[in-house]
DNA sequence: GTCTATAGCAGGATAGAC
DNA sequence: GTCTATCCTGCTATAGAC
């Protein structure tokens, strides 16, 4: 337990823990008395402060997650604003970069990709928040400004897949990060991370494209 | 339960209620007891055929997980060869194909995508196997068949990227389905599997590249 | 606000009849 | 090979002292 955790009071002691047990390894794999045990404190206090473990949950979707991609999305923003003018590399750019390097730390991006993650996979009550609050409104405003950069004849549904094949690589790249490891023998520290953000950046602005070939194209349309 | 799952042994209904069980929810989130009433059967089966429940999980990868793996990748190497001569376009195509919409039903299909995103995120016994027996292999013949359709001075690593990121969207859009239904609006069903095998060829190929300008990668040298 | 103690239940595993 | 009955552990939740 770091300083700052001894400081902080039970209560926040027991959301910040439960969030970073919870993210690592989902709620059902987490019991009370793991998270009262990380926090420093005992069994009774969940009850005191949040009712249910199930409710403890939430609130670390409604106080800390929430805001958190709040902060996170303002980043992108600023980001984007500063690298006028606009241009779909840019924003790719600033995509990859606020979501793989963010504005906070390893540890807080890995919480928040993971917990996402789980959402996606297993929705609980957690996910009307996270997609009413944050995605939703995110990928609206984000469609809004890459539509002009992007052909006109491309429908809102190819829009959104294309914004959602971005996320699609920046999560993948943190959930598998087991994965990645193991196929590339490296740690993933920050260095493989740095690259996984240029990888990114070039995957999803021309894809293989580098040895895309006109004959190619002719032969896939052949079949 | 059907007609199959009636007539198969015990033993084999086990594997395959727990095999669909633990693919929905994961290991911690499934109990045994959950287990013998959709396989019909009493508890002592389990620890009669299997000791104990984390060995039947690990039965479910050695005796389907990897056989179906094994069958997947001949799936696709039988479709390549179909398709001669091979270029980028080829390749991917066939990699959407097969891992998207595959030689088998939805069903095992989404088994095979969710249990092998779950080990990628938190590992078990079963990564071992996983890797060893279906990745590591797959992945080194595909590097060696793409590696003259793209440019010389790419490393190996950033081959692997470029093959990890056509597999991070598909493994994307089977694990993500309930997102995507939210930000589509739309059904999972075979209408938009259909519409994602579309777009991961295309995006693997080419990225957002139809509105690449000059301009903005002058711009994004700048900063 | 934080503690101890415990109720009440569900979990995995197993013994032993048939 | 399949069953019932049961053990024991660990879980969430709560009552009540301080």
């Amino acid at each position: 337990m770091s300083q700052r955790d001894r400081d902080a009071s039970t209560r926040e002691r027991l959301l910040d823990e439960a969030e970073a047990l919870f993210a690592e390894k989902g709620y059902n794999a987490v019991s009370v008395r793991e998270i009262i045990t990380a926090a420093n404190c005992n069994l009774a206090a969940i009850n005191y402060y949040f009712g249910t473990k199930k409710n403890l949950y939430l609130e670390v979707f409604r106080s800390r997650w929430i805001s958190r991609a709040r902060r996170v999305q303002e980043h992108f923003w600023r980001l984007l604003e500063d690298q006028k003018p606009l241009s779909l590399t840019v924003v790719v750019k600033c995509l990859a970069q606020t979501f793989l390097e963010g504005p906070f730390s390893d540890e807080e991006n890995r919480r928040q990709h993971q917990l996402m993650g789980r959402e996606m996979d297993r929705p609980t009550e957690a996910s009307d928040l996270v997609h009413e609050q944050a995605m939703k409104p995110f990928f609206a405003k984000l469609a809004g400004i890459m539509r002009p950069l992007l052909p006109e004849k491309l429908t809102e549904e190819q829009l959104m897949l294309n914004i959602m094949s971005i996320f699609a690589l920046v999560l993948h790249f943190y959930l598998a990060r087991n994965g990645i490891s193991r196929i590339t023998g490296r740690q993933y520290d920050t260095a493989l991370k740095a690259q996984l953000v240029e990888h990114i950046i070039r995957f999803s602005l021309t894809g293989l494209g580098q040895g895309f070939t006109p004959e190619a194209e002719t032969n896939q349309e052949r079949n």
